[in-house]
DNA sequence: GAAATAGTGTCTTTTAGACAATATCAC
DNA sequence: GTGATATTGTCTAAAAGACACTATTTC
């Protein structure tokens, strides 16, 4: 036995990871949650984000236990995962000893996420916004509000919009997704120009969307791009 | 006892805190750091970041655990603190049992923390750039490096900066601290013109630096300023 | 007055913002 | 051609960038 595994046990606090998966559909932003079951320990009943404890003898590190969480809900990695916070605390488990709970951001694409529905949870992609009125499971109002944030303030400089979106997308999606995001109207023109001035995304040559109207280019993340998606930040001075 | 305290006492990591406490001195970044004891059980003799184990029997959350490593260190509380990140894995502590370190990052006047010299660990501000290159305990060269990018990258568009400096300061030694943050050269005038469109910082009446030139007006940080330092980002496009 | 640094002004280039004009498709 | 939407262009206002100029102190 390693050093201090037993000196030390009734000092250590339990560890959960929580994830906040986001999906962009119609138009909006939509969180997969399950729903706890009415013979849960605690909080039956309620929503809640993904989730699992970590447990040292069966994982590494908190990443693994990430995708351990979602793989119980969903059945296919999401492309971007991304720590923001760790919380603590006796709130976030009244009924158990001090718990940290380390929050993760994760985006995904409808397509490529599925719900694992033969699962015993009740799971479901829920609009945002109806979420957002719930009273959730655990600490998860307040991991669902940085989770928000993180992502509001990240799609202003970054390309954490693209993770929402197909593989392929036009500039139209692009600036749809981050105008949702930063809740602010763009200038078409200007969007254009600035994000030809990065090599932020690449043209997929060739490829085009068709429809009821001249053709439109599609593009697709440029994964090398390290830097920030517009030189000068997109929002106005509030 | 509260629910299931017993039942995973073998599952559940060590947690600790590390804390990466800066101060702006002659015109460069110091850390604080300690040398560990030679009688250390670990990483004997060598240097590390003021840290300290979560104990859920005297600690009731994380922000404590993290003044608690500060307050052994320092013998006053530093102005600003800021969660940075969770480290998890068998590399950070190898002898023990899996890990979770709570990184911090923390800021500081010089005038105002005096380190603690009765304490029975050596303890000192050591130059930025001499600590980059020594081979710390534990994890501490990634949560060092973690603390300084993201210190510099908020430095681009918050008023983070201000904590390092005097209660009150010149425009001028925001200036010098900011260029040395984000590693660029500013315009004097811009710089001016900038801060003094956003009211970031608040002109202390009728104080003044005095010398052997004309007199610089003092400001002082504006605690109710939320938003950006700058409508723009500072830097250039690389 | 000289030295030193605070603070202001001026001019050019770049970016933002608004919106008009043109292009290319389905029908 | 008509309708729809992609894409480009144009004009004005604002901000950035470079650097010169003026102000106020100590000596």
């Amino acid at each position: 036995m390693t050093y201090n595994s037993q000196k030390y046990s009734e000092r250590r606090p339990n560890v959960g990871v929580t994830v906040v998966p986001f999906i962009f559909e119609d138009k909006e932003l939509k969180v997969l949650v399950y729903k706890r079951g009415s013979d849960s320990d605690v909080f039956a009943n309620q929503y809640a984000l993904p989730n699992c404890f970590f447990d040292i003898t069966e994982m590494g590190n908190l990443d693994e236990a990430t995708k351990n969480a979602l793989a119980t809900k969903t059945s296919v990695e999401v492309p971007y995962i991304e720590q923001i916070h760790t919380f603590s605390g006796s709130h976030i488990d009244p009924d158990r000893i001090t718990t940290l709970n380390v929050a993760y951001l994760a985006l995904a694409q409808k397509d490529q996420v599925k719900d694992l529905h033969d699962h015993k949870f009740e799971t479901k992609w829920m609009s945002l916004n109806v979420l957002l009125k719930k009273e959730l499971a655990f600490n998860h109002n307040e991991v669902l509000e940085m989770a928000l944030q993180r992502l509001n303030s990240k799609a202003e400089y970054t390309n954490i919009s693209t993770y929402l979106l197909n593989k392929n997308f036009t500039i139209k999606e692009l600036r749809e997704v981050t105008e949702y995001l930063i809740d602010e109207k763009l200038d078409n023109s200007r969007f254009r120009d600035r994000i030809k001035k990065t090599d932020i995304i690449l043209e997929v040559e060739g490829e085009f969307q068709t429809g009821v109207q001249r053709p439109a280019q599609l593009y697709c993340r440029n994964d090398k791009f390290k830097g920030y998606f517009y030189p000068k930040s997109l929002t106005k001075p509030k």
